[in-house]
DNA sequence: CGGAATGATTGAATCGTTTCACGTGGGGGG
DNA sequence: CCCCCCACGTGAAACGATTCAATCATTCCG
């Protein structure tokens, strides 16, 4: 059984392919009774529009792609939820690429993409070296939006999220609870998102005389929290919370303090950053810094759809929003 | 700037298109001199092939979709790492669909790719009603491999996981750590999954002469977990070890016991079920029985180029891999 | 030196839709 | 009774790449 074609389906309808396209086009537009018996034939013959041929005359396929760094991180996932809805309203589907933060991998993809003609592209770039291709993409009409990267050195739109306000946020929520020492653990300062989580708690910290010990993990994730905190507990005067700068180094630091047998919260706090799912699900529920994920992909769409809607007239626009904390027991304790 | 086709490269470079087209894909029937006039006018111009044309000619996409019932459960974002290397090699790109166990979205999202006459399909369908239009898939020459799920039902390739056997492991691993009484603890036994994983749990235990108590939790995740380890905390005699369904269960019982001082492992043994990341991450780091899940994806892809390259005389097959124990602090106690 | 073999290039047909300028037939208004 | 307009349909021209038979030069061999 090949797959049939809209000559088959009006064939077997006795009309031309005109109204055939019409029919499943501008149904308004063609007498009922015709209607019907196109719909027959479509039915009887299984005929399946053909995407292509569509596209091609087209000149733009209805797909939205999204270039992740990771897919099995919850924050993407979460951002590609967030961003579905919208895309599949405009008869579109996601494709969802992973650079796995793989410079070349990116690359190929981004052709790929481009051959394909996709209606629009929502990416966190491996770096800034990508800005060259990514300009590349909207000079070829290809409209671009920056997620919680680079917002504002490129001429796209972009999302992002405040981290300096996060940093804030979690510090404030610390020196409210009584801390007088507070250590900081995250990965290499050269990460935007790490240095400007770290530069809100310091300003926190220094207007409210804490005193803020910065460790660096070797990388941000729970192996790296479980060292950085072993590193912390050598030290003379530990401090009594700790901020992590996202939820994989807070969780290792959880694992590091209980095999350590210190009591979370009551010897010492942790705060998380992200609010991944399992920051909940911890032995001891972590507090953490919540980032609205999935408004960030919903928002990042419709900067996109705004975009192409707008056509040349179109301004590009950087959002920024405002992260939450969430308090759990982690940090449940006065001091 | 608008994009430009093979037309406008051939007349740049003083060519007909039939050459630009060779030198594109096969570079070698070309003279030297020529290719490089036309791969100056490409780069010159900048143009990009247009994959929908391409895709028209050849009457099908380069593209393998998957459908998943979650992007954000780590179970199938490791499966699509698993998948994509191969598509990538074929010169695809990698489809994710999130039915969000959703029966009206998978099915709409099943028509648009058949709309685009996609490669081949990887698929965890929502229920067993998926059946018929998967059917209509392979009818329609788009090969369809099951993930998980259904396997030998249908007219499909499919990868799966030995369930029954991962409940074996578990229970011996109990047994053999001196455990005399366990609880089971798992989501509604409607799910094949979770029957099987008990079936194999009850079989090791009556050989051994332990005893066993099913507990079932409202749903496979942490609330339930730590509801269920509640209940169970609440009996006389309490068994001296869990193993639960889902690593997500698992961790809601770590939790659990927790907040009851409940030492594990050495008042209580947990072992949990899929070893997510995660597992390792907990403040006691949990025993799990993995799946081989970047495998199941890679080996479903391969099914999936097997079964275009052999085309008509194709049989299909249906892999079952075995799981796998990784011991962890949360059992590492004998009694 | 004729003819065959080899190599490079061309041109045109084709894939399946969409779109649009153009019939065609009937009904209503003048 | 004529004309115009409307509502439906038609047919053919795009869209941009691939493919293959046909053409044109060369080179090689006897």
């Amino acid at each position: 059984m090949t797959t049939s074609s809209m000559k088959d389906v009006a064939r077997a309808a006795g009309v031309s392919v005109g109204t055939v396209s019409n029919v499943l086009n501008r149904p308004e537009a063609v007498a009922e009774e015709t209607k019907r018996r196109v719909q027959a034939a479509i039915a009887r013959l299984g005929y399946v529009r053909n995407d292509s041929a569509r596209q091609l005359r087209a000149g733009r396929s209805r797909n939205v792609a999204i270039v992740v760094l990771d897919v099995a991180n919850p924050f993407f996932t979460d951002v590609v939820r967030g961003a579905e809805p919208l895309v599949h309203s405009a008869g579109g589907v996601v494709t969802v690429c992973d650079s796995g933060e793989d410079l070349r991998r990116e690359q190929r993809q981004l052709e790929i993409l481009e051959e394909q003609r996709v209606l629009g592209l929502l990416i966190t770039p491996v770096d800034d070296s990508s800005a060259e291709r990514l300009e590349r993409l909207t000079a070829h009409d290809i409209p671009v939006v920056l997620v919680d990267r680079g917002a504002g050195l490129h001429p796209h739109c972009s999302v992002a999220v405040d981290d300096v306000h996060g940093g804030r946020l979690a510090a404030r929520h610390l020196a409210e609870r009584g801390h007088a020492s507070v250590a900081f653990i995250g990965g290499p300062p050269s990460i935007p998102q790490v240095a400007d989580r770290l530069a809100g708690c310091r300003e926190v910290c220094e207007e409210a005389g804490v005193r803020l010990e910065a460790f660096t993990s070797v990388s941000l994730n729970v192996a790296g929290g479980r060292q950085a905190v072993e590193q912390m507990l050598r030290l003379p005067d530990a401090p009594t919370a700790v901020f992590c700068a996202n939820d994989l180094v807070a969780l290792g630091a959880l694992q590091g303090l209980t095999m350590h047998g210190v009591k979370v919260p009551e010897e010492c706090a942790i705060i998380g950053y992200d609010d991944i799912e399992f920051a909940a699900a911890a032995a001891v529920p972590l507090t953490s810094v919540r980032q609205p994920r999935a408004q960030l992909g919903r928002t990042a769409a419709q900067l996109l759809f705004e975009e192409i809607a707008e056509g040349k007239g179109h301004t590009h626009r950087n959002v920024v929003f405002q992260p939450e904390l969430v308090a759990r027991a982690s940090t449940a304790v006065d001091l």
